[in-house]
DNA sequence: TCACGTAGTACGTGAGACGTAATAACCAGC
DNA sequence: GCTGGTTATTACGTCTCACGTACTACGTGA
């Protein structure tokens, strides 16, 4: 079952995804919280997510954007884009291996 | 520079990096070390591996060879090839989907 | 027998994932 | 102009796990 295999382990590391999720367009946690959910089915909850988000501000990969409401947009620095593009390609070769030694592919 | 990104943020998590490696075939925890290094460039030390690797032997996704030496080999259970695949595929998703963004690919 | 590579154990520390609860603003409908 | 639900974030506490370091021990060739 789908539901017992994925209680055997996450593998998607919730600072990954919020950079992906950044790497479409500029959003705030929430938002953040709603893609990765409706697309992938992780449910990050606000202690992961926002503690997540102000480490990745913190070392320069993500910065916010100046708002008015209360929302907090951030969006991916120069930074984060390059960094975020060495981890996918690494991510794809572990992947691609994995999988062609499964006899998958 | 490389180095400098590195310093950024790990996304690849040495369970995953564990059970790609006994994917290829059955290995002891040395070996693994050695060949997750010398494949992705991931140093995993010894306090890393080895409680990763009988985290995983709980959790039923790798098992113990019978051994007469000192070495402990493992091999990926049938659990465990299944649960790798349904992570690798999930994987290779939103590796996808990040490098599009990127507008790399 | 001594130095070096192989193989694994033991342990302390710190980062970070996760859940839950609390807070507050916004927006309906009545 | 209340009231209830959705939106959005903060503030915890706990527990797992990554990581480094030090240590043990076996094997092998010089």
């Amino acid at each position: 079952m789908a539901s017992t295999l994925s209680q055997l382990g996450r593998f998607l590391e919730p600072a990954l995804l919020i950079l992906v999720s950044l790497a479409g367009r500029p959003k705030h946690g929430y938002a953040i919280m709603e893609e990765v959910e409706g697309r992938w089915d992780v449910r990050l909850g606000p202690g992961t997510l926002y503690a997540a988000l102000s480490r990745l501000e913190k070392r320069g990969l993500v910065e916010p954007l100046v708002t008015d409401d209360r929302k907090r947009p951030y969006r991916l620095t120069p930074t984060g884009s390059e960094a975020l593009a060495a981890q996918l390609g690494q991510l794809q070769e572990v992947a691609t291996t994995g999988l062609q030694r499964l006899g998958l592919t």
